[in-house]
DNA sequence: GCCAAAAAAGTAAACGTTTACATTTTGTCC
DNA sequence: GGACAAAATGTAAACGTTTACTTTTTTGGC
């Protein structure tokens, strides 16, 4: 069956196929009579612009790829309402890619750019390796990358970014296990060579460097950024020789799997143990118990990064390439109290 | 900046554009000589074909969309990483259109087929009003779509989907309740109109009535899809005059709200009061006390769903519209105990 | 009713690819 | 080396829009 195109309208309406395309992309250019004629083709075909010979013809697609770590994260899920809700206003479409907590190719995210499937990118995971390829390429062009995430627009200064103080977030959190009186206080972290938490490692190792605290060997473990792998991870710092008495998550994830693991081995939290965790997440204040978090304003992240997308796109050019910091907020809940004498 | 076009490869290399288009698509019909030539104009020139003017050509994008309420339902990401690893082999990319738990506007999905933007949808969220539109058009154009949700696809036979036997699941669920000594059932379902829980409460109703059991007034509570939702039903269900001994509730994340609840008012799950979740997301087993629930396949559905979508988009049309039927499974965990004496 | 100006409509090119068909080159066999 | 088939390459049209430019029609003042 042959697809009904504006010639289809124009040859049924008895005008040109230019008049068509006036009628539905500035109709103050036609006589009113003329209108309603093209109109009347038009449901009676059932006509319906083509998408791909429109993006084709004015050279942009009205979609923006988001590269991410997992859709399924609820820390990502608010950063990505967040862009949905400004995104959706202005008529652009998601194209979503997940990482799965891996490092993407940057070669992938350039491919994107440079073949022109996606009008922009948002970056809020790693890819790697950055730079060359995908910066000489997205510059050519003039493309769009927008950063949501520190670690990544630390290597990329002069890529516009929004982001919170995550080394200073993670201090202030440390810190507060501190002035509950912790001294004995884990870190647990993503897979080594992930970017995600370490600046909140950094921030963590700051504070305690700060207070003449130690951190022996061990005590920085792998969490892997899911509930499993943050379960391993604390099971292991609960058999290490010095036993911590609070553990600091590096996303709120791995907070949920260090309470299900500290409640498998009988502990009650926070009478034997404290856990910190970080993003503040929706299931953190229903978790049991409610955990103590350094909250991330997700869904504000997500406008932020959306509106300068979205202006980048207007411009042709990202106008404005500054790092834009967003406030972190210590959300105090039940999860974390003074260390066991 | 003039975008670099197969044209300038062409010319670069000396030879036709069609060469330089073959060299790219079916290299084995151009020779070693030339072939390497023309590469290396490509690398010289940076070339990366416009993924635009191509899928304009070819008359698809390479596009899927997909129609869910919620990305950050654990369930549907479940799904969706599913449906991701196949079509991800297959080098297809998803548009994702989120409908926050309302009801989508089949007009929106009718026009994105109709429209080409993407060549199939997958429907996991429901449309209305199904009917006219959409099912017209999209027939007309043999564009595919599929359906991942019993309750869209019982209004739709005729289109290809992928479920579990939500009735029977949800009828086997409040078996086991039954089967634990609990008389007293409450339901929580989702807004009034939401077609998500329809099918679930179908089945625990009629579990009721085979049992002989009577289903109270305000014993099917509105929890929303959401944590605070379920919170909400849970304390109405509380204060019910009948209180109920035990909470069946239509998705996990409310039966985590409603575990929540429970711990609120001081009471011990599952010694004075039974929850049992639907969908068993990976918060489940990390829950304290750790769900019981009924389990779906979320990522064999996503999978099935969207190798079927791929056929059809391949084939051209659906080539088996039959509703596919998946395993559920019931998990036993430690929210489900006695009815309190 | 005529004229100029403004408004409306039409014509045709262009966007970058793919591909049917035509042409040229290469290879093979005698 | 000539004839012929097969392989390689080239030519040009087509996909459905938008839009610069041109032509036609309408409007309004006299």
């Amino acid at each position: 069956m042959k697809q009904v195109s504006i010639k289809t309208v124009a040859e049924l309406a008895g005008v040109s196929i230019a008049t068509v395309s006036r009628c539905i992309n500035e109709p103050d250019r036609v006589r009113e009579k003329t209108r309603v004629r093209v109109q009347e083709a038009i449901l009676q075909t059932g006509y319906e612009p083509n998408t791909i010979a429109r993006s084709f013809r004015r050279g942009h697609t009205n979609l923006v790829m988001v590269v991410l770590p997992s859709v399924g994260d609820p820390f990502f899920t608010g950063v990505l309402r967040g862009i949905r809700s400004v995104v959706d206003a202005e008529g652009y479409s998601l194209i979503i890619s997940e990482t799965q907590f891996n490092t993407m190719n940057a070669d992938e995210v350039g491919a994107m750019l440079v073949t022109r499937q996606a009008d922009g990118v948002i970056l809020l995971a790693s890819i790697f390796p950055f730079g060359s390829a995908v910066l000489e390429r997205a510059g050519r062009r003039a493309q769009p990358i927008v950063i949501g995430c520190e670690t990544i627009s630390a290597a990329l200064a002069g890529f516009p970014s929004v982001h919170i103080d995550n080394v200073g977030a993670a201090r202030e959190a440390t810190a507060y296990l501190q002035a509950q009186g912790h001294t004995r206080i884990a870190f647990i972290t993503a897979q080594a060579g992930s970017m995600l938490t370490r600046d909140r490692e950094a921030g963590y190792r700051a504070a305690m460097e700060a207070a003449g605290l130690a951190v022996p060997e061990g005590w920085v473990a792998e969490g892997d950024l899911s509930l499993d792998g943050a379960i391993r991870a604390t099971q292991a710092l609960l058999d290490h020789p010095e036993r911590p008495t609070a553990i600091f998550c590096g996303n709120d994830e791995m907070a949920l799997g260090a309470l299900h693991a500290a409640r498998a081995a009988g502990l009650d939290v926070p009478r034997d143990l404290s856990v910190m965790g970080f993003d503040d997440i929706r299931y953190a204040a229903t978790a049991s118990p409610p955990l103590t978090t350094m909250a991330q304003p997700a869904e504000l992240i997500g406008e932020r990064v959306a509106r300068r997308m979205l202006d980048a796109i207007e411009a042709g050019h990202a106008t404005n390439r500054e790092a834009e910091i967003v406030p972190h907020r210590l959300v105090v809940r039940d999860s974390v109290g003074p260390p066991p004498s």
